[in-house]
RNA sequence: GCCGUGGUGGUGGAACUGGUAGACACGCAGGACUUAAAAUCCUGUUCGCCCUAAAGCGAGUGCGGGUUCGAUUCCCGCCCGCGGUACCA
């Protein structure tokens, strides 16, 4: 009989469906186990090659811990909000609704060919308003909650109410931040309006809103998270990003800072992508110092300082000057009248810069304000600068210039004739860099003689003492932005209490505007469904195309909508319970589930979604909703998948005479890529039968004689569809039909009469003619060995190529497997009882699989089941009590034919319910080990010794061989090393 | 530049804590079966040297050193690929 994997597969999946196989409920005999996915977004396309490589490692792993025991949750859903879905809407007018289910049925098909074992009943989608409510109640817990730094957790807003209502807000206190309000006292609170009052709330609510620079896109109408900016461009379709004020959401993401690093401690993820989080959350220790402002000339009549944020307050003797940012506050204060001309035309100069510029030509450019600080040591006078180097949006703004030890400060130095003193002594340390924090201290008084750690460490006590500065630690992390001016995502549960005109997110913050104070729903209210609307264009004067519904308008709601990541940072919690009308999920069902044990994704979303699903976990946690603080424990990123692009070569031939150069044929002539090889490197002799045959091809296009060096030629490489290429041999007629112009190509033919195709591995997209379908693989070798294939294509953290040379490998091991249970005669199991050879290959391979699966080695079982197979083949294997617990091992990796078989064998249940047979150590124990024999560490001849030798015996017999003669001459060797069950080593 | 990660036959890759480098597969070559083809099975396949075979010798895990009886694995210094990030004070 033959392996039939179409209507196997086609059988088992109505099995699994119907028997709902892979539903699973709280099961507390049970330990439990979360094995996630990444959330998909269903993009129109479908899925492609490279996408379910994740889905399949994480769907064998899912089953393997069903088969150990587990309670397993392996859900899936759809990221349904979001971009693609929405343009296509303004370009048609179809509705993203529309769009998105169309593709949510193509991915779904797709899966199900594939055989995963999901609990379907589970599945969420984030705009279903069933699952979106949530979304939006946990906006409401975000708006109304604040993070106390005395208890370093976020707690109800109604807790910093009630400390304003007692003591006020003093400059003392921790949270305190003067840029933010003025201080008050628990009077003043009492009698604030309710304007002043949110006004205030508005600086410590966790999701608050407030004019931002924010990075507009003008060609997509909206705003944009700095993770979908990718150098000064919009990471999905390139357009410019300019910095812009606007008044939108953000939530307060800095608060959680330190905690987001110190988690990354606790968490099983890979180095590259904690350390990409360690970097973007850039937490740096420092200090904060005063520069006192010389006031001479200037118009400003009280004390005044500049502050400035460093890191090495050891240098401090080796200020020079002092840069602060175009956008500081305090600019046009310090400039003088004298230089005010040149201070405007730089300004101008600075505005006109865009991000591009500003990243890609790093000009060195500034300007002096006219004015001088007074260095806090030596008493002279500081001369202060502005310079867009200076980032206005990190630390003060303002920094203290030491060109000795920093090299941009050095380069501006240089340009403007600053001056440098040296303050590190690095002549003991020859290798180091301006930046390494090594050397001895020189012109700096007190400091002179130290290493540079401790000078840090002194200057810093010395500055506090003396209170012109303190210990701070800065972080480049930023408050997310949580605005988008779209359609197609959630809507704020929120209303503004408006008087009048309803705010325009542009105009500059004014104490009469009453506008923007925003006023939550309640929790009845939720969902706010999203409205319908005309058109889904943006207004272009930066609000969604919400403000183009009236009733949406007249209710005063939010028109913003959020972003992607707003559905996507807790869905992992929605899993646990999906039909929950009450609650986002149940607390019995988040106890019993908790986080998520192995996370399987792309390294992709190291600082977007990983981050802020970590972000909303705390804030859960820190408000009791949930019982732990970090999402997933464990992760793995697996690699994509590239495509192989094929090309042929188009030749261009012309015929070289005294008279002119003539033109062959202005056909499309195509050659063969190895001919082509060949015949370029014989272009000098033109002797080669390569070049015979190239003439002779060209002798019957042109249909005339004509000599080998007469010919001239160049050549195109030309793209062509991967499926009309089969291990680099061209499909002569499916491209001949593929496009008109083709349909009359000449084909110069390699020896063997073949086209020979070009490869280049790039990234799988339409446009690049190499996307390969799943549906395509499976159709033509069945899904069992697509998933096997996807794992034995190697290690699965890496990236590699598509390329299904060697798909009939694993192919012909399916069809092997199948042999031993069928042959030509049909069924040939049968209940003997194996050798002891037999039970040896058999549980060899049940702990070489279980080890690998756990180490997450795939590719690595694949070929343990190969070697199974061949050697059961070999032993000529036909008991089921070898083959049967070989079917629940492979049942993992290829669900559908090991459930055929283990129906044939008599079994009732679904192989996927059974257990994980256990390894026998007894078959495993070896009483002998063949040894590889050493000389001087270079293996000469191998010997098999029993196990338990003494190591003289063992040397007596090593020594006596005759290999091991030839080498020793029979002297004594100088020694010999002998490593029970590993190496034999004689050294001479 | 910085951070992370990788570099092994013609190809994809294997080698778990230093212990027989190249498992398993693809491809290729040869053979068996067959009228033939497909399918299947068997043999060989890191490179070089010796006419061939057996046997052997030499080289060999990006490059150059080191530690060790022994290094793909550990240490030092470089080169290259991939991913991330960058006037972050």
């Amino acid at each position: 009989m033959e392996y039939d994997f179409t209507r196997i597969e086609e059988d088992w999946k109505k099995f699994w469906a119907d028997e709902k196989v892979y539903a699973v409920t709280e099961d507390a005999d049970k330990p439990k186990y979360y094995v996630l996915d990444m959330f998909p977004y269903p993009s129109g396309a479908g899925l492609h090659v490279g996408h379910p490589l994740g889905y399949v490692a994480s769907d064998i792993y899912a089953r393997y811990k069903r088969l150990k025991g587990f309670n397993v949750l392996h859900p899936m859903g759809y990221d349904a909000f979001g971009l693609p879905a929405e343009q296509y809407a303004i370009e048609t007018g179809t509705h993203p609704a529309q769009t998105t289910e169309k593709a949510i049925a193509t991915f779904r098909s797709q899966m199900d060919k594939i055989g995963f074992s999901y609990d379907w009943n589970r599945q969420v989608k984030t705009c279903d308003p069933s699952y979106y409510k949530w979304t939006q109640w946990i906006f409401l817990k975000l708006f109304n909650s604040w993070y106390n730094r005395e208890n370093d957790r976020a707690e109800s807003i109604l807790s910093l109410i009630e400390i304003f209502e007692t003591s006020g807000c003093n400059t003392d206190w921790k949270q305190y931040d003067a840029l933010q309000h003025p201080p008050f006292t628990a009077d003043d609170w009492t009698n604030f309006s309710p304007k002043q009052k949110e006004r205030i709330l508005q600086c410590y609510r966790l999701a608050y809103r407030s004019f931002t620079e924010v990075n507009w896109c003008e060609a997509l109408g909206c705003v944009l998270a700095n993770d979908e900016v990718k150098d000064g461009k919009s990471e999905r379709g390139g357009h410019p990003v300019t910095r812009k004020k606007m008044r939108q959401w953000s939530l307060r993401i800095t608060e959680y800072a330190d905690r987001l690093l110190e988690g990354l401690t606790r968490i099983d993820w890979s180095e590259s992508i904690k350390e990409q989080q360690r970097n973007w959350i850039g937490r740096s220790e420092g200090c904060l110092l005063e520069f006192k402002v010389d006031r001479l000339g200037l118009r400003i009549d009280r004390e005044f300082a500049i502050e400035v944020f460093t890191t090495r307050v050891d240098t401090l003797f080796g200020v020079t000057f002092l840069v602060i940012a175009p956008e500081h506050e305090f600019l046009q204060q310090l400039t003088t009248k004298e230089q005010q001309p040149e201070m405007d035309s730089y300004l101008t100069y600075v505005k006109s810069r865009s991000d591009v510029e500003r990243q890609q030509e790093k000009k060195v450019t500034g300007c002096f304000t006219g004015s001088y600080a007074v260095h806090p040591f030596t008493g002279e006078k500081v001369p202060i600068w502005t310079a867009e180097y200076v980032l206005a949006g990190y630390g003060t703004g303002a920094i203290m210039a030491v060109p000795a030890d920093d090299e941009r400060d050095r380069k501006f130095a240089e340009k403007f004739g600053l001056p440098i003193i040296e303050i590190i002594d690095k002549s003991m340390h020859p290798g180091a860099t301006i930046e390494d924090k090594v050397g001895q201290m020189i012109n700096s008084r007190f400091l002179d003689g130290m290493e540079v750690t401790d000078a840090i460490e002194t200057m810093t006590k010395r500055v506090e003492e003396i209170g012109i500065g303190k210990r701070q630690v800065n972080y480049k992390l930023r408050d997310a932005s949580f605005s988008r001016q779209r359609y197609w995502g959630e809507p704020f549960p929120i209303k503004y209490v408006v008087h009048g005109q309803p705010d325009s997110p542009f105009v500059d913050e004014s104490e009469n505007d009453e506008a923007d104070i925003p006023v939550a729903l309640n929790e009845s209210e939720l969902p706010l469904l999203l409205p319908e609307v005309e058109d889904f264009k943006p207004t272009g004067d930066g609000r969604s195309p919400l403000a183009k519904n009236e009733e949406w308008v007249n209710n005063n709601y939010e028109t913003d909508i959020m972003p992607g990541y707003a559905g996507s940072s807790w869905y992992f919690l929605r899993y646990t319970d999906p039909h929950n009308t009450d609650k986002f999920a149940g607390i019995d069902k988040l106890n019993y589930w908790q986080n998520v044990d192995i996370y399987f994704g792309g390294a992709e979303h190291a600082v977007g979604h990983l981050l802020y699903s970590r972000f909303f976990t705390k804030v859960l946690f820190d408000l009791k909703e949930i019982m732990f603080d970090e999402p997933f424990k464990k992760m793995v990123n697996q690699g994509m998948i590239q495509g192989v692009s094929k090309y042929v070569y188009r030749i261009f031939i012309t015929e070289y005479s005294l008279m002119l150069n003539k033109d062959i044929s202005n056909e499309n002539i195509f050659i063969s890529k190895d001919l082509l090889i060949s015949i370029d490197s014989d272009k000098d002799m033109r002797q080669s039968d390569a070049w015979q045959l190239f003439t002779d091809k060209i002798k019957e296009i042109t249909t005339r004689e004509i000599d080998s060096f007469n010919i001239n030629y160049t050549v195109q490489p030309v793209r062509v569809d991967v499926s009309f290429v089969e291990n680099d041999v061209l499909n002569e007629d499916l491209f001949r039909v593929w496009r008109h112009e083709n349909s009359g190509a000449i084909f110069i033919r390699n020896s063997e009469d073949k086209i020979l195709c070009a490869s280049e591995v790039e990234k799988m997209s339409k446009s690049k003619y190499n996307v390969v379908n799943p549906d395509d693989v499976i159709a033509k070798y069945g899904a069992d060995c697509f998933r096997m294939f996807e794992m034995f294509l190697g290690p699965l953290e890496q990236s590699k190529p598509w390329d299904d040379k060697g798909i009939n490998g694993v192919f012909n091991f399916l069809k092997k497997f199948w042999r031993l249970f069928y042959d030509d005669k049909g069924w040939r199991v049968t209940d003997a009882e194996p050798t002891l050879a037999e039970y040896k290959v058999l549980h060899k391979t049940i702990k070489k699989i279980a080890d690998d699966i756990e180490r997450l080695n795939f590719n690595t079982c694949i070929s343990a089941l190969m070697i199974a197979v061949n050697e059961l083949q070999t032993l000529k294997c036909n008991s089921s009590k070898i083959l049967q617990p070989l079917v629940v091992t492979m049942a993992p990796f290829a669900p559908f034919v090991t459930e055929e078989l283990w129906h044939k064998l008599g079994n009732l249940d679904s192989v996927h319910a059974s257990g994980f047979p256990t390894v026998e150590e007894k078959y495993l124990v070896e009483d002998s080990h063949t040894y590889g024999v050493s000389i001087n560490g270079k293996v000469r001849a191998e010997i098999t010794l029993p196990k338990d030798i003494t190591a003289d015996a063992a040397k007596a017999q090593v020594l006596a061989m005759e290999q091991v003669q030839k080498w020793t001459a029979g002297a004594e060797p100088k020694k010999f090393i002998f490593v029970p069950g590993k190496i034999v080593n004689v050294v001479v």
